[in-house]
DNA sequence: TTTTCTATGTAACATTTATCACGGTTTGTT
DNA sequence: AACAAACCGTGATAAATGTTACATAGAAAA
């Protein structure tokens, strides 16, 4: 889908030069994908890079015996490092991308994002914010599995998908709270019951309301 | 100190182009430190990016509490993504970084590291390879600390440490195996005797030879 | 409504890791 | 030699997490 011009200078005009927003506009593909959307899984080849506009990517690591692990968000302006890099190696992907959310991106044909880096001084400036915000994430994954327990963990993830969602009640399963912390479910019912005990959170099925 | 270009030319020849390789001697400061000198600390402020010629330095991630995790090894022709990152954003380190052995290395200023993106195409290069192999050194911490236990982890690190030293026989106390692996002696010590009875290692005061 | 499926609760038990408390050994120092 | 300091071994115990097994509850489908 062609890309709207002006939609694009009010959401970048700030950031990106406007020979770039053009060159966006032209080449980069519209898109916009439905909550639970896989946009790639470990083994696939990546061949553009995705820039968020609106909603959110879940980024997950994976390990061979099917475990995964969440590694972070992708925002709003957010892009991939990871594609980033294997866009660049031509290399597979070793992640787990899904649309949390109904989510619009914008995606970049791998040509371009190397062209780019070369032609804009824009386009470099945000390649390079955007592996150091990846780096910041996973600096914090790291610190929090090393450092911290699961209940711990397990709150900081609740905090965040009220923060994400807006809204301090969400729906969501033990299920699926235990394998972005790569755990089991009962492990997450008993901490979640605990946390209910201490009043910091009401439960009921298929949804968590945060105190 | 002032570089040799000779030298430079020798090891950096068929990454670097030659204007960027004369303005390396220039400004480059060249220096050898010694095993178990500290580059930095958390909280320091990073005013240069070091390439690592000779020898190896450890990051280590640190908690509040006194804790510490190995992140990875920087060795030949190696940089560190965090002093960019840090460098271009201006901020605090939030890593340490100390010599495993005796090592020597270029640190460039800062003012430099950002000027060069522009200049050089190769430097550009170099920087990106440098974001993305951290990039995928931290994926494997997580991968290790999230779906790995503390044995395997063990065993993993002692193999590090001989390709490191390149000799299956190496100098080192249970206690600082412990600290990268964020645990305690006691429970270094306990996994090394069952390794030991296993025969994958032999053991003895300072020193680990791994069969 | 009855059935079926999915999600949750929970006890019991196993394993892994952490902590505490020592005692012993090697190395270096006085 | 006597002492101190650093390093290692190990039992006992506790805490955290993982696993198994089954019960129940709620939602959806038939």
């Amino acid at each position: 889908m062609q890309i709207d011009l002006k939609f694009l200078q009010e959401k970048f005009g700030n950031i990106f030069e406007s020979e770039l927003l053009k060159e966006l506009a032209q080449t980069g593909n519209f898109m916009t994908i439905e909550e639970g959307f896989v946009l790639m899984r470990p083994g696939g080849y990546i061949r553009s890079v995705p820039i968020i506009l609106q909603g959110s990517i879940k980024i997950l690591r994976n390990d061979n015996e099917g475990r995964e692990a969440l590694l972070y968000y992708l925002g709003g302006m957010d892009s991939c490092a990871l594609s980033l890099t294997c866009c660049l190696d031509r290399k597979m992907s070793e992640i787990t991308a899904i649309a949390e959310e109904k989510t619009t991106l914008i995606s970049v044909p791998v040509e371009k994002v190397e062209e780019w880096i070369t032609k804009y001084s824009s386009w470099k400036h945000f390649v390079f914010a955007t592996y150091q915000k990846r780096f910041e994430d996973l600096l914090n994954v790291i610190d929090d599995v090393v450092f911290h327990k699961l209940d711990e963990r397990l709150i900081k993830l609740l905090q965040r998908k009220v923060k994400q969602s807006g809204n301090n009640i969400f729906n969501i399963t033990h299920e699926e709270l235990a394998n972005e912390l790569a755990t089991s479910r009962e492990v997450i019912s008993r901490l979640l019951k605990q946390l209910e005990k201490l009043g910091k959170v009401k439960l009921s099925r298929n949804k968590i309301e945060l105190c």
